[in-house]
DNA sequence: CTCGGAATGTAGCCTAGGCTACATTCTGTC
DNA sequence: GACAGAATGTAGCCTAGGCTACATTCCGAG
């Protein structure tokens, strides 16, 4: 190749502080996805049995038991949820509040693939991934096609 | 309450192995989100500029320069790229072939987003962490909505 | 040809999030 | 009421992926 750039399109690649923006604010969501993914489901078990044990959220995640007494620690220090020794684990105000977003989220995500063709356990596997990127905007977006369809 | 359960939906919550394998399933593919960045981003400068030096990957991905070159240690152990000290990075055969996917998904990714009313920024910041939580399923549903559109 | 600045590489530190192994506490059954 | 088994908690290890600080190498201007 000599001097061409001729018949490539112009804008293959995005300039660099805008492409490191993207994958700095895909870093950020992803840092919050799992602390996310405890209290939609701590929620889901105290409304569906009325409390939340550090075993029914191991299992329900697939990870040992430690794993989720240590990430239940760090909730605390984040100020989402409570819990006393051996007493189960509650969420705080805004645990609750997260907690309630990240269900509206995953279920719009969920209705979003559905809507366009996809497989319901494909749409409900990958979704649990993808709604930790799906910003305010996108979401917004996603709920107007759902709502227009 | 006493012993109600009559109005509520049954299927509120997923089974436990099949929720414990959604959140594995997204687990194992974020383990492999930063790799499928790096190819992708290489085999572009590569192209646009004949060179991927860590500087400009590190820039790009803002990050520090010695983060990148950790990971590219690691795409080397993976057999994702060879490189020689202070002679830039390039992509084995494997490395291509899984650029070439992660570009071909992350296009489908934003142009599904667009397809669904969501602006182009959000498009491309979102989709940075989305794509790399489609399924072969759902992208081959995203192919053919944009097909059939 | 030299030498200074840019690029590259190395070392070491930190946190998150996995795991196993072991210690402790609780609780339902007899 | 004792006690075995389940649940809970603790300790310690590992890897990935960030960072800063420092050492080394390269290369282009003069
Ligand atoms: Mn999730
Ligand atoms: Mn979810
Ligand atoms: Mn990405
Ligand atoms: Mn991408």
């Amino acid at each position: 190749m000599s001097d061409l750039t001729a018949e490539t399109p112009i804008h293959l690649l995005p300039e660099e502080p805008t492409q490191a923006s993207r994958f700095g604010k895909a870093r950020t969501a992803q840092s919050g996805a799992l602390l996310e993914d405890y209290v939609e489901l701590i929620s889901d078990l105290l409304t569906s049995g009325g409390e939340a044990r550090p075993t029914d959220i191991a299992r329900r995640l697939g990870v040992a038991h430690a794993t989720a007494i240590k990430t239940i620690g760090r909730l605390k220090r984040e100020g989402l949820a409570v819990a006393k020794p051996y007493r189960g684990v509650f969420l705080t105000e805004a645990g609750e509040s997260l907690a309630a977003r990240v269900r509206a989220r995953h279920r719009v995500v969920v209705d979003l693939l559905l809507a366009v063709g996809v497989p319901f356990e494909a749409a409900e596997s990958d979704a649990e991934g993808i709604e930790h990127h799906v910003s305010d905007t996108t979401l917004a977006a996603f709920a107007r096609y759902l709502a227009e369809r």
